[in-house]
DNA sequence: CGGCTCATGTAATTCGTTACATGATTCT
DNA sequence: AGAATCATGTAACGAATTACATGAGCCG
């Protein structure tokens, strides 16, 4: 069949219960964003496709007064979920900036700093949004959207001590006199 | 000026010595593509918009009978590296399909053990790479590419070690007949 | 009444990958 | 001679984001 995995993600979250592409939105903002986003340019197209291609069905369900249409799987859905499921995937390269301005921070050494500090906030503040989903995810009926939860968590958490320790070491070897460095500056 | 992140790769990579299109090309795949890979497709055409923008200079430097044109930075192009480099990078957020396949796996959680299996042989193979390239970076005459590969190791192995213990515990709830969890429920 | 949220969608743009095309030179 | 590598590029395609567009019901 092969779809992209933006589409796997709407079949999955289909087989958690029926859902609006509105619903999808907001679900995904809510969970799945943090190693999978989707917008509603990805969503609604991609709704159209399944349902043509017959992996999901769209019942008219307005909600109050509202048109409203809420998807479901049919059995051809669940089982290509399935199967998708069953293939191994494919762990991809991701883009981190922060790495980068690291890694060519020799041409300005404090961006080398400002680099990791702004990499530990993005954990810290990640790390606090998890350890709110954390209990929900834990409550429900599901247990594999929890281990995910608990890798975010302990993930950030171990990002945040790296930082922390090499910022520790490379602030202590900029401010120390000896170093041929600008004059040190410090930023906000 | 506002260039791609991909224009400062190749601005960076000009800061540490100048270099033609094709060794761009091979440097980024031994070092930054752990973090920020880059084509062909848009290396060349980024090094012309550069160089039309006056921020590295290419001169015809022909290795053996081969044509071939090597680029360095101008001093607008350092600058301009330099001022990249002092604004806080922002981190974005990556995919990746194994966390999806285990998020989502309570629909089939076998999946959830071949997700996990496929993310941890990622790292281990990352790791081996990792590991070749660490002392080069160490010998080298900056210190952030060889912190940059410090934190890759360290990642791989702590990604390594999560999996490695979530796996026991999952296998052991799978192959056991009996356990605490919610009777084995068919989907929906 | 006015602003927020629910709800659905499209168009333009950006960014990047893949595949292709070409050709010279060096190595075995 | 033939394969691998050096070297430069383009075209087609793909995936996703952003901004825009529209409208209705809900809440204070």
């Amino acid at each position: 069949m092969e779809l992209k995995s933006t589409a796997y993600v709407i079949l999955g979250l289909l087989h958690l219960h029926p859902m609006s592409g509105y619903e999808i939105k907001s679900f995904v903002d809510r969970t799945t964003r943090f190693f999978w986003a989707a917008s509603y340019g990805q969503i609604y197209p991609e709704l159209r496709r399944l349902a043509e291609a017959g992996l999901i069905e769209g019942t008219s369900k307005p909600s109050g007064g509202r048109r409203r249409v809420e998807y479901r799987l049919t059995a051809a859905g669940r089982k290509e979920l399935r199967s998708w499921l069953q293939v191994a995937p494919e762990v991809n390269e991701s883009r981190d900036e922060a790495l980068l301005k690291l890694f060519l921070a020799d041409a300005e050494p404090e961006a080398g700093i400002e680099a990791l500090e702004a990499k530990r906030r993005f954990h810290a503040e990640k790390l606090e949004q998890l350890r709110e989903i954390e209990p929900v995810a834990k409550a429900g009926p599901n247990r594999f959207p929890y281990l995910v939860a608990s890798y975010g968590i302990a993930h950030s958490e171990w990002a945040i001590a790296w930082c922390d320790e090499v910022l520790a070491e490379l602030r202590a070897e900029l401010s120390a006199p000896q170093t041929k460095t600008k004059a040190p500056r410090r930023s906000a």
